[in-house]
DNA sequence: GATGAATGAGCCTTCATTCAT
DNA sequence: GATGAATGAAGGCTCATTCAT
């Protein structure tokens, strides 16, 4: 069991992370002090540095968690054989759309592209690679949902795919608006959205079969 | 007539420009410094201050001409009668993704969502009326080639519309590729993603107008 | 008698002394961290503040007890009448050798010259004393030595011995070699060092005398 | 010829370093923050960036011209055919005696032991190389002055010496004094340390050779 | 007695900006 | 018009030290 010092102690942790997490999504990595953090979340700028090792390691432990938990459930998802393939392609969309918006200070800086600087890459490694897993994954269930083979027609199609999930994200990635409302608002123009997407990919393949 | 010394002062306040044009455009507003500037520029710091009042001016002066090019580009597209609207709203589609993958510069800086910075706001209040003023073209191309009387239709695909676009150029934004090479290897890509949108767009809007 | 207790307490204390010693000896006073004494001596770097006033009173603790031995131990040596004044000049000196290298740490500290800076007049107080004691000593010895009457001869032949007797202690101040491997290595160098003054000392008395 | 501008420059420059050169003499490296620096230079803290990359940069301007010259020098006195290796051996030690003390706030850092601090081996191996070669000159003084084949004895008697002029330097080392004070007072002094040493070497080395 | 939590002071360094020439 | 000189504000980070438990 937790002393009550402990507890106190893993409080203002959090605070810390999440002060981070707030700044880093408003203005950007750059932008935030390391004063700034701490006066959000209520301490010395030194304490930070007590939980984390500089300010870098901020953005990775923010980073990293979320990141990974999206990439098991995409997996997850995709092992689903109850469903089509295009539902599954469906969900797991649904799904990164979901995930980017509610963690969208992360997005921005790291699944956004420019993602890896040069003077951040050591800690940025981790997390380039869970996001080229993450678009893999994606990938694998277009190739599938579509049944694509010819290797060009699959990476235009991807791109169109992917150009319409990174607008939407984009789009809503400095709404102020909370992950809940954004998605009630919202969710019946994202299917329409793919929707529009199927129904457009799937006419321009049957053409493209024919000839 | 101007004198040889206007001459010469006109060609630094140019080079000035122009350097952090590009400099603006290779590492971010922020990472780039007065002194660079000036070294690119091949004059002294201070004299950055002779033609423009601040760093923030000369982001300012940077996006306003090329944005107002854009708009008035985009409405002389919008005045071709002898264009189908969707040939119309395919035109000005495709030169809204040139001119941001041109700009990706000052794109990513005002054009980009989180344009309404709280610090930059002064600076930005033409640009914004700029930017708005572009979307409410693209939305009277889209209205006309549609054929969508009911508003809450038209925003839905407006949105979804617009998510492509900002997909696309939020994808390469980043890229070092020139503006040209860009062009020539993605605008199949891009034509496709517009026909994708078209044929799915209006697959779904007669099925909406049946029931 | 002392309880369990108390006797852990006084290890604690003795572990603080001792790993500050050696780290300031290794790394000089300002480099060292009281975290890292903490880490090296086991305990919390809260703990040191328990027994010590603040970093400065782990050096003078450290520096007073060595300081106090080796006056009381050159003052007995000059006390052996058995010795003839040279050897016990003889004596002494090694003995201030031994004491310094031994002591290398405290030395580059206290008795190194720039012993009084501003900062640590305070708890240097006590040393500084100390310090004035042990000279006189030696010069006391030196006097009887070489049976010198005239102060200013006095003062010169004093200084040009203490010459040697620092540039010993200084050259090998930062050596990492053991105390016991020093001397068993040099000892032979230190003995003809002080030969060649002993001689050279001599032989200008003699020749000053005649004059 | 300079501009009055220039001048200034040029003295703002001097002052910093003037300024560097006093309190890394009084208080030691590390402990001298640049904006001390800057408040004895009388002027801003971030000036000295202008003129020096950062305060290691202070210490290498410090310190390389004149351990240079002082190479120099002793170098062109070993040339001196027309003394003889005894005055030649003598004349360059009191060279460099009077150079250490002329130029103490360096000696403390870099002749000093000490010298090549890991984090400072960048900028100090241009001086740690200088500092070398100086000491080689004066063991080639020695080696020619005594006649000393043996080389294990050369080292012996190298080792005396040096203990000497280290004695010497260590001393005066923090003495506030000024270098022509200094000189004036002690020089007597400081020859007939050599004096000291010379006769008794020589007597040594003779007895030495006897056997 | 002992410790983890927390902090204020301070350090080196950078940068946009102003001033005097 | 143009520039070198100079600066204040600010940033990331470390450390000795105190406080509450």
């Amino acid at each position: 069991m937790l002393t009550k010092q402990e507890l106190r102690s893993q409080e203002t942790k959090k605070e810390i992370i999440k002060a981070a997490g707030q700044l880093f999504a408003s203005q950007g990595f750059d932008s935030v002090t390391m004063r700034e953090i701490a006066k959000m979340a209520g301490c010395s700028h030194t304490t930070i540095y007590i939980y984390y090792k500089d300010k870098e390691d901020l953005l990775h432990q923010l980073a990293m968690p979320p990141l990974q938990a999206l990439n098991t459930q995409m997996e997850s998802i995709l092992q689903q054989i109850d469903l089509s393939p295009e539902e599954r392609l469906r969900t797991i969309s649904l799904e990164f759309i979901r995930f980017c918006l509610l963690h969208r200070n992360i997005y921005t800086t790291f699944i956004g592209v420019k993602a890896s600087r040069v003077d951040l890459e050591e800690s940025a490694n981790g997390i380039n690679t869970m996001r080229i897993s993450i678009f893999n994954l994606l990938k694998k269930a277009l190739r599938t949902c579509f049944a694509i083979e010819n290797d060009e027609h699959l990476l235009m199609y991807s791109r169109i795919y992917f150009f319409n999930l990174h607008g939407i994200v984009n789009t809503y990635t400095h709404s102020e608006e909370s992950i809940v409302s954004l998605m009630e608002r919202l969710l019946p123009t994202f299917e329409e959205s793919l929707d529009v997407l199927f129904i457009g990919i799937s006419e321009k393949i049957k053409g493209v079969n024919k000839n």
